[in-house]
DNA sequence: TGAAATGGGCTG
DNA sequence: CAGCCCATTTCA
């Protein structure tokens, strides 16, 4: 027996349709967020990922889906904003890409680090490619603010699973404060990465 | 710029 | 288990 699913899409957004997949039972359980690419909106990359998929509007929406939809939305007009990762999905995450999105989770709103920095505060400092991987993954893109993690040349890096993608992550780069330029972040100072126990532990790693 | 290293996850 | 895929990195 297959459980069945909703979806809302918040049509218009700066970087286009987003999609919030759930499950509706009592307890709401938040499956995915899916963003558009330039070929495909992130409605049709719903329906075609899951199976009875059903629509639901606003109004109809449970409570949560509704705190996420505003927030979501609050965050894409400018606030400085943590979300909350009650009633979200971690269960096809492995421990390794579930301490990936925490590390990601806990970085600061204009700040922005790389995939070997990352992969450093997690203990497998030559997992970079891997964290890259587990990026790739990310069920919830927005919540987990994997477009802050870029190459350590400071260009971009890939985004959205693809490279088209990669302007979305300019957008939500420059919506933090930070530059970006020919795909490169040219902030003047230098990469802040992570909270301040992470970079802590940085420090003593250096 | 290109090759090689690198490691987690997925497929057969 | 082997072999391949990658949103990386490093070095010549």
């Amino acid at each position: 027996m297959e459980m069945e699913l909703k979806e809302f899409t918040i049509e218009k957004t700066i970087i286009g349709p987003i999609t919030i997949v759930f499950q509706d039972s009592d307890n709401v359980l938040i499956k995915n967020i899916i963003l558009s690419t330039p070929d495909l909106k992130s409605k049709e990359i719903a329906y075609k990922s899951y199976d009875n998929l059903d629509s639901v509007s606003f109004s109809h929406l449970n409570k949560r889906i509704k705190k996420l939809v505003l927030d979501i939305q609050d965050y894409l007009n400018g606030k400085d904003f943590k979300f909350s990762l009650d009633n979200f999905d971690f269960s096809g995450c492995s421990p390794f890409e579930r301490e990936v999105l925490n590390a990601e989770y806990n970085t600061k709103r204009g700040s922005v680090n790389t995939y070997g920095e990352l992969a450093k505060e997690i203990g497998h400092p030559k997992a970079y490619r891997a964290v890259g991987n587990a990026l790739r993954k990310n069920p919830f893109p927005i919540v987990i603010p994997c477009h802050r993690t870029i190459k350590k040349d400071r260009t971009i890096g890939g985004f959205n699973g693809y490279q088209g993608g990669i302007e979305s992550k300019e957008i939500l780069l420059s919506l933090e404060n930070v530059e970006v330029q020919q795909k490169k972040v040219i902030s003047e100072s230098p990469v802040i990465s992570l909270n301040k126990k992470a970079q802590k532990k940085l420090d003593i790693d250096n």
